[in-house]
Order: C-alpha cells, then sequence, then structure tokens
DNA sequence: TATAAGACAGACCGCTCTGTCTGGTAACGT
DNA sequence: ACGTTACCAGACAGAGCGGTCTGTCTTATA
C-alpha cells in the first residue's frame, strides 16, 4: 500500500491517484474518527503520500472535508437510486424502499451515524461543511418529495417532511442506542404514512 | 461579572460559586461553538477564573465536559417534567406534548441541536460523552415508555420507539434544515401513532 | 541526453491545545 | 495577629495542529 509511483503511467495519471488514495483515507479517517480529532499528518500517513501532494491537490484541510463530503453525498445518492431501482417498481414502494436502503448500514460494525450529521456538529458554520450539508439536505427532501409526487400524494411536501423526520431519527437511533431495529420501526411508520396519504388508487 | 471574591462568604461558598460560573461559562461556549472547538482559556476567560481554579475543581477538561452534559441532561428533564405536569392532565397527551416542550427551543436563536448529539460526534468513544450521552438515551426512551404504558399502550416499548425516532427527527430537521416546523410535523404524526397504538378507552 | 512535472520525505514555522506550577492577595477562623 | 484556604494572574512545558518549503527521485517527453 505504498505511494510509490506506478509505471507506465503519466504525470496526470499518478496526480490522479494520489488524490484518490488521499481521498479514500480522508474519507476512512473522518468518518471514523470525524473531522477535528483526525490530523492532516494521519490522512498522508493512511495515503501514503507526501504533505506537499495533499496541499497541492485540495489547498487546506477545508477543501479536503469538502471533497470528503461531496464524495459520499454521491456515494449515498448512486447507491440510493441503484438499490430503490432494483429492487422496487413504483414510486410508492420506494418511498418505503429509501428506508431499507438507509438500513443496510445499520448493521456494519464501523457505522458511527449520518456523516453530515457528525461533520456538522464539529464545524465551524459559515465553512463548507455547511454548504455540503444543506446541498445533502436539499437532496434528501426532494427524494422524498419527488417519490411522493410521482405515487400520486395530494401534499408531497408535507409527506417528505414527515418521512425525512423518520429517516434522520431512523439513523440517530441507530447510531446513539446501536440499534439496528431502528430501520424496521421507521419503516412500519413510514408504510401507515404513505398509506393515510396517498389513496390507494393512485400510482402503479 | 468578574470573578472577584464576594464579600461575606465562606472559601467553600466561594468555591462553589467559582464551581457554577465555570459550568455556566462552559454550557454556553460548548453549545454553541462545539467542545472541541473550545479551549480552556476560552472558558476560564468567560468565567472569570483562573485555570488552577478550573482543574481544582473539574480535574480535567472531559470531566468538564460530563459536568456540562450532566447540567443539561438535569435541566432538559426537569423542564420536561414540569411543562408536562403543567399543562397536560394524562399520559396520553403527555405522550405528544413532549414534542411540544422539544420545540420550545426550536425558535430560540442560538438553537444548534441536541447537545448529546453535537458532543457524541466530536467524542473520542469509550470516553465521559458516552457514558452521559447512553443515560440521556436511556432517560428519553424510559420517558416514552413509562407515559406509553401510563397511558395503556398494549406495546408500550415499541410506541416508546417510534415516538424517539420522531423526537430525534424532529431535532435533526429544526437543526440542519433551520425548520422549526419539524416540531408540528412530529407532533402530527405522533398524535397519529398515539391514537392507533392506545384504544380510545385507556387512560382519562 | 536534457528538461519539465510531479511525487516523495521530512524539516520547519507559528500557533493553539491541555495541564502544571509559582507567586501574590483577599477573606475567613482562631 | 496569624495561619489557612481558596482565589487570581500568568509563565511554562510538551504535544499537536495546519501549512510552507527545501531538496531528491522518478517518469515522460523533446
Amino acid at each position: 500500500m505504498s505511494g510509490k509511483a506506478a509505471k507506465g503511467s503519466t504525470p496526470q495519471e499518478r496526480s490522479a491517484a494520489a488524490r484518490a488514495r488521499l481521498l479514500a483515507a480522508a474519507s476512512e479517517l473522518f468518518y471514523a474518527e470525524g473531522v477535528q480529532s483526525v490530523g492532516i499528518d494521519r490522512v498522508i500517513e493512511h495515503a501514503g503520500v507526501a504533505k506537499a501532494t495533499l496541499y497541492s491537490a485540495f489547498g487546506s484541510k477545508e477543501e479536503l472535508v469538502r471533497a470528503y463530503l461531496l464524495a459520499r453525498h454521491a456515494a449515498t445518492m448512486q447507491r440510493m437510486s441503484d438499490v430503490l431501482e432494483a429492487r422496487y417498481p413504483t414510486a410508492r414502494e420506494r418511498l418505503v424502499g429509501v428506508f431499507e436502503v438507509q438500513g443496510l448500514s445499520f448493521t456494519d460494525p464501523g457505522f458511527r451515524g449520518c456523516a453530515f450529521v457528525g461533520a456538522k456538529a464539529e464545524a465551524r458554520p459559515g465553512g463548507a461543511v455547511d454548504e455540503v450539508a444543506d446541498e445533502y439536505r436539499a437532496w434528501l427532501h426532494g427524494l422524498f418529495a419527488g417519490l411522493a409526487r410521482e405515487a400520486g400524494a395530494t401534499d408531497p411536501k408535507g409527506l417528505a417532511q414527515q418521512l425525512v423526520l423518520l429517516y434522520d431519527g431512523a439513523g440517530i437511533s441507530a447510531w446513539l442506542d446501536r440499534d439496528p431495529s431502528a430501520e424496521d420501526a421507521a419503516r412500519a411508520v413510514a408504510a401507515a404514512l404513505v398509506s393515510a396519504a396517498i389513496p390507494d388508487a393512485a400510482d402503479g
């Protein structure tokens, strides 16, 4: 796992590889131990990369944190749409399926709660974390609201707000209470809310 | 707001006063800016107290953090029971009233989410924060479960788990989305859950 | 073969952190 | 009057932080 340059690669390729290693190392350490608790030295050591390379690639720790959260946001979106599309044909089912996708990580031994909640708690207001967290929150609300609209809810945003409550609550409870069954509880309530908010005729 | 010794007081009283000032300053700063971001120097400056006094009273920063969280837990419990007893005569009403008490802080300009969530996100595992957070979580679950049992729920713990999800979700949403209406959404869902889980005949 | 690019290792800087220790002072009990 | 107690102010040590910089090595290209 040394950072030595690979043979037969252009400088750009080596640069991109170093950047990827840094991002992977940062993601691992930042999520596991917290953004503030992990220093730059830990990240470069874990990535097998020189300090100057980090600062050449990201400019500052704050930008590295931003990249970490952006990557996490992108991965979450990707997995969410992949699993939902693979398992659930209708928007109505997907409204509840979101909680199943969320619950997939609850039993992971390294689960430490929502990365954005953790980052927000450590960050000084007005920084990069706030910006990325706002994007993430907008996506989450939009995900539920879009599905609710597609499923024929009379008040898509209202239903979405309720489901977001459950989503956040499940993440917190699975983390603080070390209780993966929060997924089942959230899913049960979500199913009831969906049934109550959407006429059975709607969607397909 | 100087830390000068008050006249006509015993050493023990002065010591207790310094301790109280330290705890008040720590609570204010820790909650507003985060436990890790606030250094000892900021706390003693804000309290008007010497550094040695802090270490004589608390022994370490970690113990000061523990005292901060314990005080917050105690205050939360006190206010919860006070308001619930003053406004709602029945356990069934109180199950929903909990969310109103929670929502009282959402519109506070200094609201920064649940102190225990924030502290957990910053803390290294296995420390004082984990211990106090576990106590807090046990109290929260017990609060809902006790009321649910008293109100005649057939599955008090199950109902409590659902309501805890809403409680946590409301706190997260009010914080990350800066949306105090999370209280209303949580209360609406909670009322529906309570109605569904408790036969109308039960309680009074 | 010579040049340019970029990664590497690691010293270094200024700053902040927690925690200890010294010295001076104000209020109490005897 | 005197000792005790607990405060204050602040220097200090040791560590860690983010960030900069120097110099060396490797690779691709001209």
